[in-house]
RNA sequence: GGACGGUUAGCUCAGUUGGUUAGAGCUACUGGUCUACACCCAGUGGGUCGUAGGUUCGAGUCCUACACCGUCUACCA
């Protein structure tokens, strides 16, 4: 076995083996099944931290899975993305001084593609070197073929039942992709701007005005009324009357009242623009008004906003404050901060404005709401559900149409003659000369919806494949970061429960559980941005620290969903501990190099008839340690679960038990390798490669470590029929290990801990005279000291603790003295505890209300105390 | 405006249904390197659990109010 512990090698070694051999296929050979579905990451993107949390989540559960002898499938993918990679290529093209419009439709979509192939794809590999357990066999890109179909049928079932239509509507507008958004794609953003004040004058009275107040002025020109309050005392007056408009003289708006407005906001009226504002718009069909668009696609004021056409929003916003102020007509601007809702992908502010697109009405809500309130989609943490129940309660219609060419284009076709005729279908028209096909591309959320289905070929009948698709639907867990909840999980959901009509309702649930990680942050908290550019690149992380390094580092601070503050300092630990195992194997190959089992029988048949008390303090430990480890993975607590193997390994086996091997006389090889191969078992979701190496290395199975197995009950039957436990020796070695620490910081308090010719004395307590000397001889080597001389009478002038087993001093053969303020220090502090006791045991409410055991436990503490106290008051 | 989450050691975080003296890792400090490991070992220090009240025999844990940080949501232009 290698000295060192190299990741590099055995993670490209075993990266190598696992792909070569297809050790992660799902089999579909009849055994219980475990499913999880990759959120696939944009298809030319690349790792980041987000991405690095979330698959190794996906992976421990996986590979746990594959432990526990499921057939598992985890199917990754990628998804298009239509405004990301559209966009990517467009800013290429700018560079060349080109542009979609120029090349046209078929030309820009080849390059589209040609982009794709150059870097799409590379996330797989980058998800290999981490070391995810996917089945590539089963790799789905939104794109494909028989993936499409299923997105143009969802299409087309859905426009066939009414819940897809067309419709004019006020959207989310980005001037510069110039698409349509769903409210999803927007953020909003505090953002500083004014508020103007400004008045409009009323036509029936002459030289009286009505003041309103707005942050957007460019858009007066297309005011089609004024509107108060029904109940405003102040305006009740000019309900009916007209106001003049201040850029065309031949145009008056009348003054209406509608209960939207705020009294208190403003000036209390407010100017009405239905095609660029979502209030006005929902004021203007109330109140049937006309729409007037004053600006155009990208965001520039068209002929209806002379005198200010052709100027851009921002510019225009100036040009008619400084016209409104020649015109007398401006009161006030102030500095005022607001919301404001920005393209998430371009990053300015988006445009309301009325267009025709495409929408969903969605269907199942109530269903979706059920589901989750009768617990059959589980959400960790749990409190998730609320605002996945808000969210469905106020639902909103689905824009999915997007002015875009990358994507699955609508599957709607326009007759050219007969413009009411409209074709919807996936193939198309018969005679496609006489139509014209919808230029627009769905959203592509519209097939990210349709994930869980379309990777398992939800529209293949086939018997085969219907096996398949029974056998892996549901899914057992979701994993996924809060902020697609809406975007895609809720979707999924929905989409499910529409198109798997046929089948009962806990069968049409994609999965059963979702995991919602917290986001990785800095370590000063800021979310991780390209733009910040202070997100590491998780490759650079695996050179640095090992796949295995980095999983384990990055779990241990991944409480379950809260968000993370990144700090390397972290996966240095995780490395760390990877040695630490390395070490210890290495250390029990040093020992006999030969043994090598074909499974966990012979492992069990190399074990002795008869074991130490050290031996079984260990294995003991191991059992609970197993349960715990159980129990934590399957609450989804993966850091508590880490932290514990970590410790437990270290302090238990390495520090305590490895240590007093090497004292013993004669140890017990085959007690190491069991405790050694659970380890390695528990540890192989976490880390892996190092795990698979050195499963190998020490010849504990013919196989991988993934078919190790797990069966609990029978291990622990076996031990428990085989060998004696008694809890007394159970325990006594947990005191042993509480008084070694004693005694070597006695040794240290008094600048010897080095020292190994040191002396001791002790003045045992009876009760635990007889366990003293069955480990004296251990205690004095694992303590480093020459000999502990029992004697009836300390010293008073000897540097002492009190223990549970007795006092024990340190014999100074100089003129160190006693440190009597650290003596004093101790009495206090056990005074102390001793007065809150008695109290406690002096309330006779206390000794009726609290259950016997904690009564009990405050007694024998109190009786303890009072003994240590005894023997310390004795030497001062 | 509403909802949710956070506030515990210098730092990052655990703390299960209220129950004995609030834990871990990292950092700091002291000492060590004796045949697994300096990516190591032994030890020490460090907390009035955000603030103020309340319920209880007993509160980090439950209740109320407030403060600060964060996230989501929302038609105050």
């Amino acid at each position: 076995m290698e000295k060192s512990y190299r990741p590099e090698d055995i993670e490209k070694k075993w990266n190598k083996y696992w792909q070569e051999k297809r050790c992660f296929e799902a089999k579909n050979d009849g055994k219980p099944t475990f499913t999880v579905f990759m959120p696939p990451p944009n298809v030319t993107g690349i790792l980041h931290m987000g991405h690095t949390l979330n698959n190794t989540i996906q992976d421990v559960l996986c590979r746990w899975a594959r432990i526990n002898g499921k057939d598992v499938l985890w199917i990754p993918g990628t998804d298009h993305a239509g405004i990301a990679t559209q966009s990517k290529v467009e800013k290429v093209l700018k560079k060349e001084g080109l542009s979609r419009q120029k090349m046209g439709r078929e030309a820009f979509l080849e390059r589209v593609q040609a982009w794709r192939k150059e870097h799409g794809g590379i996330i797989f590999d980058q998800l290999k070197t981490l070391g995810v357990s996917c089945d590539w066999s089963h790799a789905t890109y939104t794109l494909d073929p028989n993936y499409s179909r299923g997105v143009f049928t969802a299409f087309v079932r859905l426009y066939e039942q009414g819940y897809i239509y067309k419709g004019k509507r006020l959207v989310n507008w980005c001037p510069v992709s110039q698409t349509a958004l769903s409210d999803e794609e927007v953020i909003m953003k505090p953002t500083q701007a004014f508020l103007y004040t400004f008045k409009y004058p009323i036509v029936e009275k002459p030289g009286t005005f009505l003041n309103i107040a707005t942050t957007r002025p460019e858009t007066i020109m297309g005011d089609v009324a004024l509107a108060v309050h029904p109940e405003d005392p102040r305006y009740q007056a000019l309900i009916g009357l007209h106001a003049q408009c201040p850029f065309d003289p031949k145009r008056t708006i009348p003054i209406i009242a509608d209960a939207v407005v705020e009294r208190e906001f403003g000036t209390g009226a407010l100017k009405i623009t239905p095609a660029h504002d979502p209030i006005d718009f929902a004021v203007g069909q109330r109140h049937h008004l006309p729409f007037i668009e004053v600006l155009d696609i990208r965001g520039v004021v068209n002929e209806n906003g002379a005198p200010f056409e052709g100027m851009d929003r921002f510019e225009a916003r100036k040009a008619v404050v400084e016209a409104l102020r020649e015109k007398g007509l401006l009161i006030e601007e102030k500095p005022y901060e607001h919301a404001v809702g920005y393209s998430e992908r371009a990053d300015v502010p988006i445009e309301p404005r009325l267009s025709e697109q495409w929408f969903v009405r969605y269907p199942k809500v109530e269903e979706a709401k059920r589901l989750a309130e009768k617990e059959l989609i589980h959400f960790w943490p749990q409190r998730w559900i609320k605002t996945y129940l808000h969210w469905l309660n106020n639902i909103q219609d689905w824009c999915i149409s997007r002015q875009l060419w990358w994507g699955h284009r609508i599957p709607v076709w326009y007759h050219k003659t007969d413009k009411n005729r409209v074709h919807v279908s996936i193939e198309g028209p018969n005679d496609p000369e006489n139509w014209e096909q919808d230029p627009d591309v769905l959203d592509t959320w519209f097939s990210s919806w349709l994930w869980p289905l379309g990777t398992l070929n939800w529209l293949d009948k086939s018997e085969e494949n219907q096996r398949h698709f029974n056998a892996f639907f549901p899914s057992h867990t979701l994993v996924s970061g809060p902020d697609i909840l809406f975007f895609w999980i809720t979707r999924m959901i929905i989409s499910s429960l529409e198109f798997l009509e046929d089948r009962p309702m806990e069968q049409r649930l994609p999965f059963k559980n979702i995991y919602l990680t917290g986001i990785v942050r800095d370590a000063l908290g800021r979310k991780m941005s390209k733009s910040l550019g202070n997100s590491p690149d998780p490759l650079d992380l695996i050179k640095n620290f090992g796949a295995d390094g980095v999983r384990i580092g990055l779990l241990s601070i991944a409480p379950q969903g809260q968000d993370i503050r990144f700090d390397e300092r972290f996966l240095t630990q995780g490395r760390n501990f990877c040695t630490k195992l390395w070490n210890a194997c290495r250390f029990r190959q040093m020992q006999d190099a030969t043994t090598s089992y074909h499974n966990l029988n012979d492992l069990l048949k190399a074990l002795p008839q008869e074991l130490n008390v050290y031996d079984k303090h260990l294995l003991l430990s191991l059992l609970k340690l197993m349960k715990e480890y159980e129990k934590l993975i399957a609450k989804y607590e993966f850091s508590s679960a880490i932290k514990l193997l970590q410790h437990t390994f270290k302090s238990l086996f390495c520090d305590d038990y490895l240590e007093i091997q090497k004292i013993q006389s004669s140890h017990c090889l085959a007690v190491q390798d069991l405790f050694l191969r659970q380890i390695l078992i528990m540890l192989e979701p976490y880390a892996p490669y190092i795990t698979e190496e050195l499963w190998a290395q020490l010849h504990y199975s013919d196989g991988l470590i993934q078919e190790a197995g797990w069966d609990i009950a029978t291990l622990e039957k076996f031990l428990t029929s085989r060998y004696d436990f008694k809890p007394e020796e159970f325990q006594a070695v947990e005191t042993l290990r509480t008084l070694l620490e004693e005694l070597r910081g006695l040794k240290a308090e008094n600048g010897l801990a080095s020292d190994k010719n040191v002396e001791m004395l002790v003045h045992l307590n009876p009760t635990h005279a007889k366990l003293f000397q069955q480990h004296q001889s251990d205690l004095e080597k694992l303590v480093g000291v020459k000999e502990i001389h029992c004697v009836t009478e300390i010293p008073a002038d000897s540097p002492k603790v009190v223990t549970l087993w007795g006092t024990f001093a340190i014999v100074l053969e100089g003129k160190k003295q006693l440190d009597t303020e650290a003596l004093k220090q101790d009495i206090v502090t056990l005074e102390s505890y001793i007065k809150t006791a008695e109290q406690k045991l002096a309330n006779p409410r206390f000794i009726d209300h609290a259950p016997a055991s904690v009564v009990e436990g405050v007694k024998k503490q109190l009786q303890e105390n009072q003994q240590k106290l005894e023997a310390l008051k004795k030497y001062l």
